[in-house]
DNA sequence: TGATAATATCGGTTATTCCCGATATACCAA
DNA sequence: TTGGTATATCGGGAATAACCGATATTATCA
């Protein structure tokens, strides 16, 4: 049951907020140095930083996002870049429309 | 946050099939004895019948199903009739698109 | 090679959720 | 009133999730 794991990573404040600052890193963060532009994702240090929780804690929750299909990511160098997947949110859509 | 009630309350397996079956009463229960057709919703008695679970936690979960505005209940007499509401889906649809 | 930086994983404590049985409440019928 | 049926609520044990610090992994650079 695919769309349980969906519902339950988007069931915690921070996942949320996360996945609402992905949706416009421009907006939701500073430059990043190692890179030009958000084309790739917003790396793991940026995300936590703005989250406020320990490293350990946003990164596991970056995975449970990428579990449920709801972020990608890609390694450069030292850093993960997350990305949300916005394929993902168009197909929530409908399965709330025509599923549930 | 309304969304992330919503969101909690659509993470449980049980919960989820309680929403299918609302969404198609006819394919999904008996006819009620106490009521003609479904224009009203499900009694909590038929509910609780398919989905296997005691009478306690299936109230709970149709209170939990309610309080995040996913359906709606009319009580007639001793029984309680719980419904899909159908515009907070549309809704919930526009938020993943919109919001998230 | 070794030092440093970014991220992932592991082990554990605390908070929350799941689901139950027991009990309370509301309604109806005799 | 009494008894029976439908649903709601309460208290609690077990399972899961939240979140942390410590440590492991991977990559970079001197």
């Amino acid at each position: 049951m695919k769309q349980l794991e969906i519902f339950k990573a988007l069931s915690n404040k921070t996942r949320l907020e996360i996945l609402q600052w992905l949706k416009d890193p421009e907006a939701s963060f500073p430059e990043q140095a190692h890179v030009s532009g958000f084309e790739i994702g917003v790396c793991v240090g940026e995300i936590q930083r703005k989250a406020g929780l320990t490293q350990s804690t946003v990164s596991e929750y970056l995975s449970i996002l990428q579990r449920a299909g709801l972020v990608t990511s890609t390694r450069v160098g030292q850093w993960t870049y997350y990305k949300r997947n916005d394929i993902a949110f168009d197909e929530l859509s409908k399965i709330i429309q025509s599923d549930i």
